[in-house]
DNA sequence: TAATAAATTTAGACAAGCCTAAATTTATTA
DNA sequence: TAATAAATTTAGGCTTGTCTAAATTTATTA
């Protein structure tokens, strides 16, 4: 099996792939909390082992047997994140850092059989989409509240800014998964935005508009 | 917080000071799968930290703030293993490997509610009481079957070796944790002993009966 | 109790994964 | 396009936890 160290930089490898093709040794480095240079060594080692392209100074994607690593501790993140959500009533700015130490149990076995206990979600409690044992999910279609326009409206499916003071300020909004919400107005100053959302006014600011999700 | 390897020694230190006040380095080794060099190293750092009493060539006791860490850990690995058994259906001899990854899960509030979860089970699937979130558990008195005379019997409540091998043998004899049992007979020759339980007779062998404890 | 055996510790190495500082390559700009 | 800046890699080192081999201490036994 792999190291804690090489999953890690599985797992990084493969959310900033979503961006780019290609991922740069400093993007890592910044992501994983280390030096460029501790990267460049650990990009060899992947490489090594069949897990990475990588041609120095070039940038580096993931073969598609370390991207199914990667999708392998995604779905264990992801999983488990829901079980601390439902099951045992935390909160969804609280589970992150469990969630990143319990991705990494090895079994497979264990993650199947909670899934089945579970009810076989489908999204975790950010709205993010969970694969399923065969690694396959659908990357559903979102937008950003900032995208759309006046009388437009949809359904709130997800975050992009993971972090507890986001989460913590969208919870005491009311801007929570699965919520409905329609832009009334657009303020053309600092294009902040007023929603309507189950009657009531809200007002976010454009950073706020651009790290929340909807489908529409 | 403390490292893996840290958490591994305390725990097995725990262990074998059940049998014995003082435990020796050449023990350590062989329950830790490691060499005598490599134990001496680690009684040095834990002995630093204050987590252990230690004195060259003399042995290792737990300070009392090693056996609190030890115990919580113990603690883990007995609510996982009930968690695996009573939710996700595991056997009882599957479940052991897991749960030595599941213990070093950091978060005590994780393992307060995933007890709360559970409603607050006393002992694990193997018969071993689970520490409160104090560290505090009752060690009951539990009697090895080869201890007891013929026509004297009691509950099966526990078991000496914890082996796969041991648990599928007492699954498929259907001597399991809260059987009742009598001891019909002792044989002579080999001290092998016939037992009654649910109406059936079933043999065991005296090793057998040195690894299964029970309630009088 | 002296000699031998067993247990333990010390010394010196090694791999993983990280670091800093220096060198090299690629990108940018005058 | 030459010079500079930015990104990346290389070189050499550090820590953790392991190892082997040698030295030391404790236990055993003749």
């Amino acid at each position: 099996m792999n190291t804690l160290a090489e999953e890690n930089y599985l797992k990084s490898i493969y959310h900033l792939s979503l961006n780019s093709t290609s991922v740069s040794t400093n993007q890592l480095a910044a992501l994983l909390n280390t030096k460029a240079s501790s990267v460049t060594d650990m990009l060899k080692k992947l490489s090594e082992k069949g897990l990475i392209n990588y041609m120095p100074y070039q940038g580096v994607s993931l073969t598609a047997a370390g991207e199914k690593i990667a999708v392998i501790i995604i779905r264990k993140h992801r999983l488990w994140e829901y079980f601390l959500v439902e099951k045992l009533d935390f909160k969804w700015d609280e589970v992150h850092e469990m969630a990143e130490e319990l991705e990494h149990i090895s079994s497979n076995e264990l993650i199947d059989r909670l899934d089945k206990f579970m009810g076989y979600p489908k999204y975790d409690p950010h709205g993010d989409p969970i694969p399923d044992c065969n690694g396959l999910f659908k990357i559903h279609n979102l937008k950003a509240v900032s995208s759309i326009s006046a009388n437009e409206g949809g359904v709130i499916c997800g975050v992009r800014d993971h972090s507890p003071a986001f989460l913590q300020y969208l919870e005491k909004q009311e801007l929570t998964i699965g919520k409905a919400i329609l832009i009334k107005d657009i303020i053309e100053f600092d294009r902040s935005m007023i929603l309507l959302s189950e009657g009531k006014q809200i007002q976010i600011s454009r950073e706020v508009a651009n790290n929340l999700l909807i489908s529409v």
